[in-house]
DNA sequence: TCTTAATATGAACATATGATCATATTATCA
DNA sequence: TGATAATATGATCATATGTTCATATTAAGA
């Protein structure tokens, strides 16, 4: 495999999409998402966490089309909207599932 | 497939896999050891920056098992320490190369 | 139209993070 | 042993980040 240097955008494009995996609450709902499409204040209720946080992270997650939504009356649905993002999660989840748990 | 909760220590770890992943210094660290074994001086020479913030990055990373040394007279060789990590690293460069750049 | 439900938004704040500077540590070799 | 090379470390600082609070926005239904 041949050496060659990565460019910036290159860089700055992997790290953010890592830096969006890096949080607990965002893991926490792409990984409801993942599972079903849910509304705002579902969200916020299986996670029991503010309304505002949730909807600030889903904001985020948004920005860099991770998840998408869907209005339906009041509510907005939201779902992944990224296939190689949530493997890279899914991945993750299941290597350290099958890992030793004592890292410290 | 069935859906069942993240622990803490899943959530925990998963954030910290990722976050380690989402700085573009040590992304930059570790695809260079992913090509070749190299002492501190000269990944700080081959990416311009100072010795000091390599160290740092370095003992964050190795804190983490993604990297090893090993000492060679007064030097110390880095190299990669966790095929999982170095994985989703290169999985993620790749897929990013082979989309289309102009996001936003 | 008034009220309520659902969501979004902006300011503020505390904490985390990454780089830098100065210096310490360690080993090598003359 | 004294000087030098290579690396590590700790303090400091500016910036980034995540949450909270208060409030704005939007749509639906009575």
């Amino acid at each position: 495999m041949t050496y060659k240097p990565l460019d910036d955008d290159t860089i700055l494009n992997v790290s953010q999409t890592f830096k969006a995996l890096s949080d607990p609450t965002r893991i926490k709902i792409l990984y409801l998402l993942f599972h079903e499409e849910l509304s705002v204040n579902e969200i916020s209720k299986k996670l029991n966490m503010q309304q505002s946080t949730i909807s600030h992270q889903l904001k985020y997650l948004k920005q860099l089309r991770l998840v998408k939504n869907r209005r339906e009356k009041q509510m907005y649905y939201y779902s992944p909207d990224d296939y190689h993002v949530m493997n890279l999660l899914e991945q993750t989840i299941d290597h350290i599932h099958h890992t030793d748990q004592e890292v410290k």
